[in-house]
DNA sequence: CCTTTAAGAGTCACCCTGACTATAAAGCTG
DNA sequence: CAGCTTTATAGTCAGGGTGACTCTTAAAGG
């Protein structure tokens, strides 16, 4: 609890000569539903530590950057999506990871962000990493250094923030269906709802969705036309919409 | 966007001489319930910038130190409490502020943590910083740097897990009253709950508390003597307790 | 001794929810 | 084309949790 200080102590905590450089860099945890399946996007390692091994995408905060800037910036490198399309997905820290060990070149503090995207073309790799792909999540090996933490942490609080925010919608492109709303909720909790009361719950929640005019066409499957729905104002959900626990997908 | 890049880019985003050397600093808000008021621990600044203005305490992440234990460390050193004590308090990270401009000296990133304190003997200061003390949320003047974003950010996040989870005993000593716990609610979240239905909400809930054998005595003041319950082993709230949203306390 | 204060027991109605049934409208299959 | 499958959508019903409220008990204070 007590480790040795590199320099005389100021109350205020900011003695010029006590800091330590350390390296900061962001990691990305990019989530999308494709496929009825929550795919996570990712980047094979070309040199070592870890060589071959899959990585979150991610990389170092610039002198003028924040953290934010840094991870919307790598997103949009990554994904290979114009910078505009970029600045409308759902962007989040998710927190900061700073064991001293957790790279084993240098001292790297790094701070997660968890990233939401609705089912995009798949990634391009603009010039940088051309090998970002998406994959579904837990189908790969050992992530490199401590991104399997991350993930799972980013996999938890995507969970949970479905419970009680309207977040679900960033999974779902501009116009969607309720079934389609639905899959996302499915999918990320692994868990089949009831479509009645998943419609009841979603509609009585003011803000949550509007309805779009017109037919109630699309739907490329078979069944009922749906109707469409975008995005509502609201962003908390009162009461929450509570994961069931008992009924596995 | 795009920000000019000191050097080559590298696939795996690591390349060592693309890396800017930071400060990373841990950054405390320490809330406490104190005679019916939400207080937090603040330190005065004793030089520019920000000179004479309230500061959150904090320090360096020292070179072999991860932030959850340089948070622990410097809150020890701030309360004055043993490592034994500080060892069981709650400490949270809430998240990282990284605005290059934040601190007007140099880049420093600044891992934000909250704890929750019971209502402990006057802050001791050891030897460090002997002006720590204990001030009512909001009854200060703006505080340093961004910390008055940071405190806010806080308050938020323990008045949002007061909901969800089984926090609140974190703020009560370990043996305490339903009233104690339901002042807890009621001073975080500024409002008045009915206490019927609240000890109905605790008591049904498994594991939130747990009764103290023993007579019902205890409670300084004037009423009935209340039962004493000790913090049970539960950590979520399923379902949640939902802050109201009219009454004002 | 009466008032005040708080703990604790209990009631009641409403709302949300889970479980379930039924109908409509598409595609698929033979 | 007829029937089956699939999905959307409407509707019912019972149980649980919660808000609002009343009442009793047990202390302290004037």
């Amino acid at each position: 609890m007590s480790a040795p200080r590199p320099g005389p102590r100021r109350p205020d905590g900011y003695d010029p000569r006590a800091f330590e450089p350390f390296a900061v860099t962001v990691d990305l945890a990019v989530f999308t539903v494709r496929e009825e399946r929550l795919q996570v996007l990712l980047v094979q390692r070309g040199q070592e530590p870890y060589r071959g091994a899959w990585a979150l995408p991610g990389g170092f905060v610039l002198p003028r950057e924040s953290a934010g800037l840094a991870a919307r910036r790598e997103l949009a490198e990554e994904t290979g999506l114009s910078d505009a399309t970029v600045a409308h997905l759902h962007l989040e820290q998710l927190r900061t990871y700073s064991d001293p060990d957790r790279d084993p070149r240098m001292r790297v503090v790094s701070v997660a962000y968890t990233a939401l995207v609705p089912d995009l073309p798949e990634p391009r790799g603009g010039g940088d990493a051309a090998h970002a792909q998406w994959l579904p999540y837990g189908s790969y090996g050992p992530l490199a250094f401590d991104h399997d933490t991350i993930l799972a942490d980013a996999h938890e609080r995507v969970g949970a923030k479905l419970e009680y925010t309207c977040l679900a919608t960033a999974f779902c492109p501009p116009e969607f269906t309720l079934g389609e709303l639905r899959q996302v909720y499915e999918t990320v909790w692994g868990v089949e709802l009831d479509r009645p009361n998943f419609r009841r719950k979603v509609l009585a929640t003011p803000g949550f969705v509007q309805a779009v005019e017109g037919p109630p066409r699309l739907t490329g499957g078979r069944g009922k036309p749906a109707a469409l729905y975008r995005a509502g104002q609201a962003t908390a959900l009162h009461p929450p919409l509570l994961r069931p626990e008992g009924r596995q997908k």
